[in-house]
DNA sequence: AAATTATATACGATTATAGTACACAATACG
DNA sequence: CGTATTGTGTACTATAATCGTATATAATTT
């Protein structure tokens, strides 16, 4: 049971480094030294440092994917669920290094699209999902899918915008008034009941 | 007058690359790309990277000396003026990244006997002042002044030590009691007047 | 003891980086 | 205008870093 022991030093090691100064400064050697791993380990485990890196993110992916549809799965309102699904798409985008990121999409093409193709796969799985909400009738029927996929991207991206920072106390007011601004627009919201 | 405006570029985007991943980990062509200057330019300033690193050590230190010199003119009471002192170390310490203090003092031993250098000068210049306030009678006279010299420099390791930083609200207040500490230790103070 | 797993070292092949040479472009300046 | 001055881009060689593997050995497990 001590088998991948090492395995999971490496990928920890790998991840903290990568993390830290992204993937082109870091080198196997440093990683099996910081790791306290012979280089030999290493390669028996990952073919190369790309590898190592597309291993890291995929477990990144799957660890997400797994809090996203245990979140999905919860008995609360679907505009819970959003608020919810935007904070966890925060916390995982923090989860990478911004150095990390830009080797990533810059310099090594493969990973480029192997992120793509992970990207490709959520969009799918929140379409379905947001689709779903609209025939239950969370959602407005007359509003086009690809335009709220749009929004919620929107929002996404407005997060790590450093002049919206300002305008809230904290993060958790600025995805709770930005959700609710997604769903309920900016009119004051009327009790049903 | 915009002669030396591609050397301030250089130091400028050597110190913040330098700051962030370290001297190894960054190239002289990407610190010229960044800088928005050719390699040409970059060594008919600097003959390599590593004189760089010291060109930009020295700006800092000349910078934290100025600083020191002006504090010390200061007409106030010479508590004070360590008080001020110990807080300036900090921020001077703060601003050469870890990174990159771990590469000078790790890999370009060139560059561990000129902060060495830079170590001892100013070693002498508080053994001065020190001196100067024990015969003025702010320091008491029967401790050995090299004590003195080791309880600063103690005080400096501690300030970055994370068991410690739990302890006070704030790092101002850590600076305070710290200071306090050292001129009248952890009696109670009584008052002259 | 045998098998498995990890290590250390050395090594060739590849790649990145350092530093220079040279021809040319932009700008300042008398 | 012409003439320095200053900066640029490309190409180039030599050197150093890095990769990935082979081999012999040590530690650990079974």
């Amino acid at each position: 049971m001590t088998a991948n022991t090492k395995e999971i030093q490496i990928l920890e090691t790998g991840e903290l480094l990568f993390n830290k100064y992204g993937l082109r400064r870091v080198t196997v050697e440093e990683i099996c030294q910081t790791a306290g791993v012979s280089k030999m380990t290493f390669y028996k485990y990952f073919p190369n440092k790309v590898d190592l890196a597309k291993c890291i993110i995929q477990n990144l992916t799957d660890d997400a994917e797994q809090r996203f549809n245990k979140t999905m799965r919860l008995a609360i309102p679907f505009t819970e669920k959003v608020h919810l699904i935007i904070e966890q798409k925060i916390e995982d985008n923090e989860r990478i290094g911004e150095e990390f990121y830009g080797d990533l999409t810059g310099s090594v093409p493969e990973l480029l699209d192997f992120l793509q193709g992970i990207g490709r796969q959520a969009y799918k799985r929140m379409l379905d999902i947001f689709k779903e909400a609209q025939e239950k009738g969370d959602i407005r029927k007359e509003i086009p899918m690809e335009f709220i996929l749009y929004s919620l991207n929107s929002i996404l991206d407005k997060i790590n915008d450093p002049q919206l920072a300002g305008i809230f106390k904290d993060r958790k007011e600025m995805i709770e008034i930005m959700t609710e601004n997604f769903f309920f627009g900016i009119a004051e919201k009327h009790t049903d009941a």
